[in-house]
DNA sequence: TATATATATTTGTATCTACAATTGTTGTCA
DNA sequence: TGACAACAATTGTAGATACAAATATATATA
């Protein structure tokens, strides 16, 4: 038995989730954008030129949102991003990232590192290891749920 | 050098985070709380019938939150709290939680139980406190921040 | 006692998010 | 071909959230 111990630890899933969440949302911020904003257009560096449409883009964030349209619009109200429709598919959308969005990543990137590093402060190589396997075991049991 | 590691922990932080908050979330709606809101009422009850007042409850939430009052608001409309201005310190209020409140609770704990049995079905018990364990170590380098 | 400062909560407002319904496009098959 | 289902994204709407400003009360100070 034990029950509190379970409470507890999802209790510490959360917190830790809500405060490392904060942190970044707040940095992110500072420079105008929001978390997921800034998930996307990483998504977006990482396909190196590669258009990607709503769908894959959806798959890939760290958080799944219910509104992703809305989302990129105020990216592309910033000029970070641009959006066309797909010629080979009019339903889909191809979405590329701008020199503008590049440069906004790449102008974060230190400062990223940098935070994550601070977050990570107390914690040896071999900690965060054992973390991640930890909490993938958790993610498991929750996305084979079906 | 770590750096990729530091990063994929922080993802793997975020994420777990989130999913755990989604699945909770889920399971109290349809009850027609909030994550949150379920939160208040079970630091109303373990407050055992003494007073909270709102900043009394804001230290105690699992996720600061900025606008308790109206989540508190939420919770009066439901009837599911009382709240009088306090007498001895009319900036005060105090809030206490109400017999359908306490209702609503006992209904969920069972259902509570098993979703974290769930959540954490794939940890034993020596893995949920190294997990615990990691995952304070994370908020006391946040909370330390000043 | 007046004035200023601190404390506790509430309110205004803009933005974000979830969810369902809708639009537009493509694929299937009788 | 025409009707219908499936797919991809967008839009409408209600509710939630963040943040700053405002309100109300209490405390401190001159």
């Amino acid at each position: 038995m034990s029950k509190q111990l379970t409470k507890n630890t999802v209790i510490s899933i959360l917190k830790c989730g809500y405060k490392v969440n904060d942190e970044l949302s707040a940095m992110f911020k500072t420079h105008g954008i929001s978390l997921p904003q800034f998930n996307v257009l990483r998504i977006l560096r990482g396909r190196k030129g590669e258009a990607a449409n709503l769908s894959t883009i959806q798959e890939q964030m760290i958080h799944k949102m219910s509104n992703t349209t809305r989302l990129i619009d105020k990216l592309i109200e910033g000029g970070y991003v641009n959006r066309f429709v797909c010629e080979k598919n009019r339903r889909k959308i191809e979405i590329f990232i701008t020199k503008k969005g590049l440069e906004l990543l790449s102008s974060l990137d230190l400062q990223l590192d940098a935070k994550e590093q601070f977050l990570l402060n107390n914690l040896e190589d071999k900690e965060k290891e054992e973390l991640m396997r930890l909490l993938s075991k958790v993610q498991t049991s929750i996305t084979s749920e079906t």
